[in-house]
Parts: C-alpha cells; structure tokens; sequence
DNA sequence: ACAAGGCCTGGGAGCGCTTTCAATCGAGGA
DNA sequence: TCCTCGATTGAAAGCGCTCCCAGGCCTTGT
C-alpha cells in the first residue's frame, strides 16, 4: 500500500532516519554494526529510496537525459529504415547507467521548429537531470549548447560536427576513416574510385566526402565531379547513383559509398546491369549496420564504436554527477573506428 | 541559477501559489483574467514545474517507463544485430509521451537473473512510474506482473506470449499473419512448404509455427518433420536450416522463415547452391526488417505494427494517469497486421 | 589529568509542489 | 431582505528525502 518510507526503516533499525540515509548513500562516518542493521532492516522491508524525493531535496536527480531529433526519428519512423545509430547510443548509455543506479531519459527535441529554446528550456527546468547525451544534430545546436550551459547542466556532445571550444565531446574521425577506405581501394589497386556523398544535413557526411578526396589527392588520382555525387543515406539514392555512375563513359572501378545503405544500393545497381561485384566493380560502405553482413557479397564498410561513445559519454556524466564538479580539462574522447574488410572489394578487373 | 519556482510566478502575477497550481494543471475556478495573469508571469519567468516536487506531493510522476530485457539487449548490442524491434517500440511510445507532456524512461531488466524480484521492486519504489510498457519477454513474466499488481501500477503488455487473464495487453496475431502468409504461398501453388522455427524463448516463435501448421493441415498437405527446423531468429541459423532443407531428397519449393533476418540466411542458402529465387524455391520472411526491402530479390513478409502497439499502450497508460482510474473493461487491442508482397514469392517450377 | 580534536549520531529546516479544507464573494430564491 | 449554494481563492500541512549544524563520545597529545 503506502510504500516503505526511511522513516520505517529508521524505527525498525532504531536509528535516526539521518543514519539511514547515509548508509543508502554510502556516506562515511557510520559504523559498521549500525550499517548492518540498517541494510538488514531496509532488506526486509524491501526498501529502495524515493527518486523524487532525493532529486527534490538534494542536488543529484539520478537522471541522464538523451537528446534526439524529433524530425530525423519520425522519419525513421515513417520510412521504416533502421533507427539502427539510435538504438546502439542507447544500448551503450543504458547499460552503464543502469549499473550506476542512474535512469536514462530519451527526449525528441524539434531543433528545426521555432520553439526549441523554450522546449528544452522547460524540459531542463522539469527534469534537472545530472547530465545530458547529445545526439547528432544536437550536438551541434547553439541554443541547445546554450541553455544547457545556462542551467549549468554537465552535457557530452556524441559525434558533434562542429569542432573543439563548444564543450565535450566524444566523437571518432570521420575524415580518417574515409581516407583510410579509399586508401585501402587504392592499395587494391583501384585507381578510379567513385563516392557517394550522404546527407548533407549530417556533418559526418563532408567529412567522410573530405577524407575520400584527402586520400585521392595525396595519391594523385584524378576526381571528376561526375564521380563524386550526391545521394542521401536512402538505399533508393545509392541505386540511383550508383546507376548514373556505371552509365558513365569512363566509369569507376570501386564506389565507396558514405553509408551501408546506399552501398547496398550500389550493389544493387551493379547487379542489376549484369556486373559482378567485386569482380567487376568493388564497393565500399560505412556504419557497419547489421545489413551489411547479410548482403551478398557481404560489405567492406567502416565500423563507428557508437556504443562506445555514448557508454563513455554516460560514464563521464555520472562521473561528473557523482563528484559534483566539472572535470579538470576539457574532454574530448576521440575513439578508434576500424576497417571491416570483407568480400565486396578486390582488386579492379585488368 | 536558483531556477524559476511557483512562488516567483505567484509573486509577479499577484496570487498564491495554489492559483498557480491550478492554471498549471488545467484545473477548473479559475476565472479567465487570472489564468491569463498567471500565464502571462509563467511565461516571462519561463517557468516551468519541477517534476520531482510534483510525484512527490501529487500522485503521478509524469513518468511511462519501459521495461526490456537486459539479455536479449546485450545481446543485440554484441552481435550488432539490429535492436530494431526495440527502437520501433520506443518511437512510437515516445512520441505519444512527449505529446503529452511525460517522459520515456528505458529500464533494463535482468528477467533471467535471482534478482529480478529485487530489482523490479526497487525500480517501482524509486520511479513511482505512472505507467509501464512491458516488451516481451517482460510482457510474461510472473514476477514482473506480481510486483506492478502489488504496487499498483498500471501496465500494458505489448506482444505477450501468454493470452488474457494476465492484465492489459496489445498485440498482433501472429498465428493468424503466419497462416495466412502460408495460404499465399499455397494459393501461389506450393505444395512443399518448408519452414524455420524462431529462438524459443520469444512466444512469438511457437505462434508462428502454430499458424504454418495449421494453414498446412487445413489444406492436408504433408509436413515431414525435416521441414519444419529449429532456428534462433539469426541470419546464420537461416542459412544452416535452409541449407539443410535443400539438401533434401525432396526438397521444398518454398521457404517461410519466422523471421526476415533467417529468411534473408535461406536466400543465401540458395543462391549458394545455384538455385534462384523465387524461380526454383519461393522464400517468405516475417518482421518487415529494413534489410528485408534491400535483398535481391526483395522480401515477401509480414509487417508487423509495433510501433504502433507501443503508442497504443502509452496512450491507455497516460489517459489512466490522468483519470485517476482504472478503464472499465479490461484492455485487448488487436492490432492488424499486413502481407507485404514483393518478389522473393512466385509460383513452383513445374 | 585536561584540552583539543576526530568520529558518530540526531535534530531541524527546507526542496517545490499538491492536497485538504476553510474562507470569501456574489447571485438566486423564499 | 436574509439565507443558501456554488464558484473562487488562499492558508497550512505535508510528500520523503538531503543538507547544515550541534552535541555526545572517545581518542590523542602534553
């Protein structure tokens, strides 16, 4: 019925419920016999502190906040495609949260509308949570950058586009990653390699553009503009791309597409025509999804360690939380990312 | 720093704090000018309540929670196999929640471990959620129904196992979608349907089979047990299973796997042994996964509304936190499934 | 042996809100 | 005209916990 209050637990210790609640909060300055009796008399009774209650009167609320686009997961949504980067940042953060004793809280924002500032000001205001994960594109909004620093609440930016001096950040390097992959097509022998720029409104797709186009100029390898085109993240954009690509006069002998959908698409594309791949025309994609392990034949792509940043991110929030002061310098977590090879490159035919 | 509270919005607007309150909470007596003062101070204050200090006077906490089960969740995130059914389900409770003004709290529950009494307790004192959404195998366990009863919390079971008699439910039926999707393969002309049974600790997976045996019996076609193989929901048991089936002395013309991930396994089964598909063996899928639309051919499946059961069941949660009670008559909702008809299905050779 | 600490413990004051209940103001009815 | 009732308002009492601070005790030092 009424649940089980420290105050029941204090009268069955025979302790003040002050004593209670520095054995929950493992506080010093308490003897062991009185810890022992209090945990005994809080296990039987089954008790388990009130969230409200502690976030009302002390400083800590228990909770991480999640930022994510309301736009881009209606979309998800609506399109049925993977919220597959979503759900891995919320796997990472989760886990460490809930061994911490910490909840997490996903919360869509609106970043295009007209009404974020008051939105997630009233949602800082309402939830005060410890510490808040922000998602592409939050991870780059000024207002959101400033109302969280305005309410001086600690916040981590996963996979932010916008470099340093705009607070921490937790991210891997896309543009190295990219160079990486055109470098190993290269290394294959490839020596006209296509790509297919992603969504503009994600920064990590100039970036990956930036790293492909490093990697060819160092090499000295020629880019016309009609092998560097624009698709959108869609499986639909890379097949589109992709069949532009292979009409060509002097068409490509790899594409590296910036995402594991579009470079299904290329796949496609290519079969489609009656190539082969990688015989004929190898293709390189980028996220690692689960996809790209059930195409034939199976994707080369990238691997982001997206779990990893937001676990880092949240352990680095709970951390703060717990300390209850800000970190001595700047954070800026930079985490490997890694080349998965696999059977949809190979040397260009010759 | 010290944020806005109701006392600073009392104040400039002239009136108690209760008034407050009640424009607040959409409250009845208050007389139009004051609820327009009161806003007005709100909204220069940008003010907003503090949730902690409302579930700890009031009786709701603004908070749906969603259990998940900790183990399939890592397992998810280790495999990097898509978590897609979970993200679909939190899209659609998400949205309805921040329409509504609550908030989403994702909660892993360790439903295998010694401590899942312990832990679920815990988690309901500390929350205090207004509502839990149960994903399966959360959806079933008695433990976990016992202890929301004992605290009285309401909950909804999305996609459970077990039928009525264990508490508010919304669901698909997927003996039906199962059946059905086997008449279209007969109806195409099979007679030989082999099938894939899914990991057995999902409910799900003993509906399906149920559904393909009933469909094949009704018709009194044979169903050899070689045809009918267990499966774990992996793309490599799809392959394994549909390997075997085809190695077969006398093989099936058609595959359905309970799930798109094996089906997409059988088509490379197939391709593997110089079959086509659907010209040679006809491959039938379930889930409408987003890599079911980038295999060659396409996947005929089953859509299932899982987003749509979760924004249900945080719809019934919310409405019942706001009205204090319990609905009259228990909650069943039968959601519709759809046939998705694309090209891995076509007539048997002949 | 006496004072100066350090270790434990409890008392009391809120945190920002909802709730209960009493008080006030008018309008309608006898 | 006086009384009753409903619509409005506010005052006060917590919700269950943390935080600040004082008090008691037992160590040390000299």
């Amino acid at each position: 019925m009424g649940s089980v209050t420290i105050y029941d637990v204090a009268a069955k210790a025979g302790v003040s419920i002050k004593t209670v609640s520095r054995v929950m909060n493992n506080e010093p300055n308490v003897r062991p016999v009185m810890r022992e009796r209090v945990l005994a008399a809080a296990g039987e009774l089954g008790y388990s502190p009130n969230l409200s209650a502690r976030s009302l009167a002390g400083s800590r609320s228990f909770v991480i906040a999640v930022f994510v686009d309301a736009a881009l997961t209606i979309d998800h949504w609506q399109s049925e495609r993977g919220a597959d980067y979503l759900s891995r940042i919320q796997l990472g953060a989760t886990l460490v949260c809930r061994d911490a004793g910490y909840h997490l809280l996903i919360e869509l924002i609106d970043h295009e509308g007209p009404q974020v500032r008051q939105e997630v000001a009233a949602l800082l205001a309402a939830l005060k949570p410890d510490g808040v994960i922000l998602t592409p594109p939050s991870s780059d909004n000024a207002v959101v950058l400033e109302l969280l620093d305005k309410a001086r609440t600690p916040y981590v930016r996963v996979g932010p586009e916008r470099a340093e001096g705009l607070g921490p950040r937790v991210h891997m390097d896309d543009v190295a990653a990219a160079r990486e992959m055109t470098d190993h097509l290269i290394s294959l022998g490839h020596q006209r390699i296509g790509f297919i720029v992603g969504e503009p409104r994600y920064g990590a797709s100039q970036a990956r553009r930036d790293g492909y186009l490093e990697a060819m100029r160092a090499k000295g390898l020629p880019v016309p503009e009609a092998w560097v085109r624009q698709g959108d993240f869609t499986f639909q954009s890379g097949l589109e791309q992709a069949k532009a690509m292979l009409a060509l006069p002097e068409r490509p002998t790899a594409i590296f597409a910036s995402n594991d959908d579009m470079a299904l698409g290329c796949l496609a594309a290519i079969a489609e025509v009656g190539l082969m791949t990688p015989g004929d025309i190898s293709v390189a994609g980028f996220d690692d999804s689960p996809s790209s392990r059930f195409s034939r034949p199976q994707l080369t792509t990238v691997r982001q360690p997206v779990a990893e940043m937001s676990s880092v991110a949240a352990k680095l929030l709970i951390e703060q939380s717990r300390s209850g002061g800000a970190p001595e310098r700047p954070v800026d977590e930079l985490l490997p990312f890694a080349l998965i090879h696999r059977a949809s490159t190979a040397p260009p035919p010759r």
